[in-house]
DNA sequence: GGCTGTTGAGGTACAATATAGCGATGGAGG
DNA sequence: CCTCCATCGCTATATTGTACCTCAACAGCC
């Protein structure tokens, strides 16, 4: 793995709680059941801003004593991906959590090469151009994934010194 | 599979015709070599209009006698996707021909979960709202994928009557 | 000719990601 | 108390993608 830091030292902490939070108040609004294995798996999926991979969350999950299994993380992955609180990344076959659940919508994303970082956009510009050129063409429009890789501020400050390899 | 066929009765041979002399073109043009092996993969890429998966292709590959192994597919793919010959649908773990493959881009796709056709627009007002998104953002901005799941003209005109389920 | 480096291809084995299906549990409502 | 049903654990298996090694073909060079 390349080397990977966060482009900004925040106060990740606090990013957890809040999303916490914010789920505790999107199910219970929605009678949805925000179980202790959903809840972990959230709480795994939000350790850093970068995607993170199932299995990844699987063996996160082992270290507490009992051995999880795969269908147990995908399951509670659809609980979460249907109640928007975390959006699946195409490209990379990953998850990340989504800081705005209370209105479920398509992600738009930034995804850093450099440090691996993910950030979301809701941008209406793009919405509407997307959602006009579908319809243009005639389509109804579902789920839209919009992934952009490329160099974030601080990664492509440090790169333009000493650029770097393709990053797949 | 649901029931899944093409939303229009178009000379889909001339369309394969069509891609495989363009690709020579480009390739003759760039100095890649077409070999025997990627010009067949190629065209049972372009068997239809759906995205077509690896081992789709693999097992199609198999007809001719020889017994084809994963990496020879992937290679050949590898090669294609290198000279935008064919395009990746992330959302679906699939290829899909490029029909215009002169100059590279990241493509845009409208895949119909009704028919599963892949159509690819090049719409400049999208790039521009997702390069300025990007650029307002700090990020410098590499490939874009940007895929909306939906139902074509056709298709949505069906199942105005009677809703299909959700198409995963 | 013979040597050697490069590119393409074949193949085995395996890694990584995802799902099918079945049985157990435990809380909500009758 | 009892049934229903969503949730969870588990085994097995499907699907997608790579690492790595070998060999053949061909070009350039001595």
């Amino acid at each position: 793995m390349p080397d990977r830091r966060p482009p900004d030292d925040h106060d990740h902490a606090s990013c957890i709680e809040d999303a916490l939070s914010e789920a505790e108040a999107v199910c219970a609004e929605r009678g949805a059941r925000l179980t202790d294995l959903r809840r972990r798996v959230l709480e795994l999926v939000w350790t850093s801003h970068e995607p993170v991979g199932a299995y990844d969350i699987l063996s996160r999950l082992g270290g507490d004593g009992r051995r999880a299994a795969p269908p147990t993380v995908y399951r509670a992955l659809e609980f979460l991906l249907e109640n928007g609180l975390v959006h699946r990344i195409e490209s990379l076959n990953a998850f990340v959590g989504c800081p705005s659940p209370k209105a479920p919508h398509s992600g738009q994303f930034l995804l850093c090469t450099g440090c691996g970082t993910a950030t979301e956009l809701t941008d209406g510009a793009i919405q509407s151009a997307v959602s006009d050129a579908a319809s243009r063409a005639g389509f109804r429009t579902g789920h839209v994934t919009l992934e952009i890789k490329g160099l974030c501020r601080h990664c492509a400050g440090t790169a333009a010194a000493k650029p770097r390899a393709h990053a797949h």
